[in-house]
DNA sequence: GTCTCATATCAAAAATATTTGATGTATTCA
DNA sequence: TGAATACATCAAATATTTTTGATATGAGAC
């Protein structure tokens, strides 16, 4: 079972304006640093700090080619992305719900 | 469309702990918030300041009864947020796609 | 009406996230 | 080899979020 803190990462990569920006791009398919820089008000360190919470959240993928780091949307991070947010919104359809009652006391 | 501002507002509601193990609570039903706030480690006015960004996400809707609030899971909310995490992880299938090419220069 | 309870709101403090600028590390190119 | 390029990392500055404690509001009980 995921943890709260687990799934609050997978969340916090989706929760900055800049970030969704960023995968904006990234389903267009894959681009480099510069590329995705390129349009964006970011540093270049501002922009590799943002794909380092992407990459470490699942939703990005990274690959090295000679001086280049290339990104991609995960398809696997996004299954699970997909996967968790179901698990946290769908009702628990378990029998012997508790009920809203305030009347305990 | 949506922008991204709006986006993020609806996937900060998901990035904290805190928020995620009361949204935990709400999978079993509808519950006031002094119910909400007995198993968490949380003072009245932090559940309040929780329950108010869990609720402008639209993720959660409330309810006045006499002197309680009730909460719940939105079930359009839920539709929403599912809707705009597939619609932002989604590859782009569109012609003409740019490659990511990094020898521009 | 007054008292108490459930909750919201506010402002200040504390914690966390983001931005910035400098520096480090490979890699390519001359 | 040395210079330039692409990117990561670090520390300090800044901005934003969360927590806390005090106070306000509104409903029901008396």
């Amino acid at each position: 079972m995921e943890s709260f803190e687990d799934d609050a990462k997978i969340f916090k990569a989706l929760c900055d304006p800049k970030r969704l920006a960023i995968l904006a791009q990234l389903r267009e398919g894959e681009k480099c640093a510069c590329v995705l820089q390129e349009p964006m008000d970011l540093t270049q360190s501002g922009l590799s700090y943002h794909m380092r919470i992407l990459c470490e959240s699942g939703i990005v993928e990274s690959r090295q080619k000679g001086k280049w780091t290339h990104y991609r949307l995960s398809e696997e991070g996004g299954r699970v992305t997909v996967e968790r947010l179901l698990a946290i919104l769908t009702p628990d359809a378990r029998k012997g719900k508790r009920l809203s009652c305030c009347c305990r006391k």
